[in-house]
RNA sequence: GGUCCCGUCGUCUAACGGUUAGGACACCAGGUUUUCAUCCUAGUAACAGGAGUUCGACUCUCCUCGGGACUGCCA
C-alpha cells in the first residue's frame, strides 16, 4: 500500500563526487521506475563547509543531470531538536547511556552511547548484496551524541529517515557496516526500518576508491570539460548495472523502464575514462542537428569569436558534428574561420609545407581559387581532381589545408575553403607561400 | 589483527549446470575518404588456483590466494 520513498542525502561540501552522484542517480531511477518519491536531504551539520554556495552548487549539479526531486528539501540542521529528543527517549528506555570517553585526539568528555544487543545475530537482506549477517558481539556500542551535545551522524541519519518516511535506503558500500547499527536504532525508536541496498564503490585502476588524484572526480569538472550530462549519467549507470541485453546507450525513458535496484552489481567498478569519452562522442553524434548547431553557435560566441554575415553555419555543423568529442573542442577546431589570429601546428607545417615545390603549388592554387567559379566545395574539389589526373590529390590538399587553417586535420578541405570564402582562402595561400 | 563483502578479456559486463564463454570500450589489421573523424569488416584477449558434488561446473560446496569495506566524539 505504502508508496516507495527514497532519498539522496549528501553533505554539501561544494563539490559533488561522482561516487556520490551515482548514488543519487540510482535512487532517482529507482524512484521513477516504481513511481515513488525521490527526496533530497541536505546533511548540512558541518557548519564550516555547508555554505549557501555549496548548497547552490549541489542544486546546480542535480539540475545539470536532470535529477529532479519531490517535496521540499530537507535540511538536517533544522531537525537537531528532534534528534536530541529521540536520544532522550533512548536514554529513558535504557537503550542509550551517558559515558566518559576519551576521543582519538585525546579529548575527554561525556558522550551518549547507543546500546547494541550483546548476543545473537544481527541480520538483514540487502537489496543488492543479498543476505547479510553479523554476530551481535562484533558490533559494539557506539556514540550518538558528542560531548559538545551535538548529534552524531548515526542518530541524525536514522531520525531523519524516520521523519521523511524513507522506505528504501540506497547508498554507498562504505555504509554496509553501519546498517547493522542503524537497523537497531530504528527498532529502538519504535520505527519500521527501511530496506537497504548498498552500491559498489567506484575505484581507480589500482582498485582504490576513486579520488581527485585519479583525474576528474567531481561532477563540475566533467561539466567544465565539455561532457554531456546524459553521457555521464549513462556511463555512471553502466558502472554496476546493465539493462539485461546488449544495449549500452540508453534514453532516460529506457533507463527508467528497465532499472531495478535488485539487478545492481555487488563488485566494485573501475572508472574507465576512455569509455566515458567514447560515450560522450556517441551522445554528441546523436544530438539532433539543430541542437548541435545551437550549441556550436553558443560555444563560438562564448569564445569571443565573431561570425561574419552569410557564414554557412549549417555546413560547419554538419562537418564538425562527427568530429566533436567534447563541446570544449569546438572553439579550437574552428577559430581559424573567424580570425586570422590562429596558431600554426609546427608538426603539420614541417610535414606539409616545408617541402620542395610547395611554394609554387600554393601560389598556383591561390591564383586558381581566385578565379574559381562558383566558389564552392564541389567546384574546388572538381578543379583539384582534374589537376591530379587520378593520381591522388594529396600533394595539393595537404599543403592547402595547413596553409589555410594551420592544422594537419579537420573538416573536409573543400567545405572548409568554401566556409572560409574566396578572399581569405587566397590571402592565406599567398601568405603561407611568402613565408616559405 | 578482527568482522564482513567480493574475484569472467587490460576495463565495464553477458552467461538463470550443457555456449566455439557473447557484447561494448581500449588495442590492432583492412576497407571507404583529400586529412582527421565517422562508418563498415576482421583480429588479439578472460572463467584467480586447488579439491569436491554432478553424466556434465564460469555457474553449487569447501579450502587457498588475491582485492576491498569497516573497525572515530567523520559522514
Amino acid at each position: 500500500m505504502s508508496e516507495i520513498r527514497v532519498r539522496f542525502a549528501p553533505s554539501p561540501t561544494g563539490k559533488v563526487h561522482i561516487g556520490n552522484i551515482r548514488a543519487a542517480i540510482f535512487n532517482w531511477l529507482y524512484a521513477r521506475h516504481v513511481g515513488g518519491k525521490f527526496l533530497l536531504r541536505v546533511e548540512d551539520t558541518d557548519l564550516e563547509r555547508s555554505t549557501p554556495e555549496a548548497i547552490k552548487a549541489l542544486f546546480e549539479c542535480m539540475e545539470w543531470l536532470r535529477l529532479d526531486w519531490d517535496e521540499e528539501v530537507f535540511y538536517q540542521t533544522r531537525n537537531v531538536k528532534r534528534h536530541l529528543d529521540c536520544v532522550e527517549k533512548l536514554i529513558a528506555d535504557g537503550r542509550a547511556y551517558k559515558m566518559e570517553k576519551t576521543s582519538r585526539d585525546g579529548k575527554t568528555g561525556e558522550v551518549v552511547m547507543f546500546r547494541m544487543p550483546k548476543e545473537g545475530v544481527l541480520a538483514y537482506d540487502d537489496l543488492v548484496k543479498g543476505h547479510m549477517e553479523k554476530k551481535a558481539e562484533d558490533v559494539p556500542d557506539f556514540a550518538i551524541v558528542r560531548s559538545d551535545g551535538s548529534p552524531i551522524f548515526h542518530i541524525a541519519n536514522v531520525v531523519d529517515d524516520i521523519d521523511q518516511r524513507v522506505t528504501h535506503v540506497i547508498r554507498g558500500d562504505d555504509h554496509v557496516e553501519n546498517t547493522f547499527k542503524h537497523l537497531e536504532l530504528f527498532r529502538a525508536l519504535g520505527a519500521e526500518p527501511p530496506r537497504y541496498g548498498h552500491l559498489p564503490m567506484i575505484v581507480n585502476q589500482q582498485g582504490k576508491p576513486y579520488s581527485k588524484r585519479d583525474g576528474a572526480a567531481f561532477v563540475g569538472e566533467f561539466r567544465e570539460q565539455g561532457y554531456l550530462p546524459e553521457a555521464l549519467f549513462n556511463y555512471l549507470l553502466l558502472l554496476g548495472w546493465n539493462p539485461g541485453d546488449e544495449r549500452e546507450v540508453l534514453t532516460r525513458k529506457e533507463m527508467v523502464e528497465l532499472f531495478d535496484i535488485t539487478d545492481c552489481h555487488v563488485t566494485a567498478a573501475k572508472f574507465d575514462i576512455k569509455k566515458l569519452q567514447w560515450m560522450n562522442g556517441e551522445y554528441i553524434r546523436r544530438t539532433p542537428k539543430e541542437e548541435y548547431k545551437k550549441e556550436l553557435e553558443q560555444r563560438i560566441a562564448a569564445a569571443g569569436l565573431e561570425v561574419p554575415a552569410g557564414f554557412d553555419m549549417d555546413l560547419l555543423a554538419e562537418q564538425l558534428q562527427v568530429r566533436t568529442k567534447f563541446w570544449n573542442d569546438i572553439p579550437g577546431n574552428c577559430r581559424f574561420f573567424f580570425t586570422d589570429d590562429f596558431e600554426f601546428d609546427e608538426k603539420a607545417v614541417a610535414k606539409r609545407l616545408k617541402k620542395d615545390g610547395v611554394k609554387e603549388i600554393l601560389l598556383d592554387m591561390a591564383e586558381r581559387f581566385g578565379k574559381l567559379e562558383p566558389f564552392t566545395a564541389a567546384a574546388g574539389e572538381e578543379m583539384v581532381k582534374e589537376l591530379s589526373q587520378g593520381n591522388g590529390m594529396g600533394s595539393w590538399v595537404h599543403p592547402i589545408r595547413v596553409a589555410a587553417s594551420g592544422k594537419g586535420e579537420g573538416i573536409g578541405l573543400f567545405e572548409m575553403l568554401e566556409l572560409l570564402g574566396r578572399e581569405k582562402t587566397v590571402a592565406r595561400l599567398k601568405a603561407a607561400a611568402e613565408r616559405l
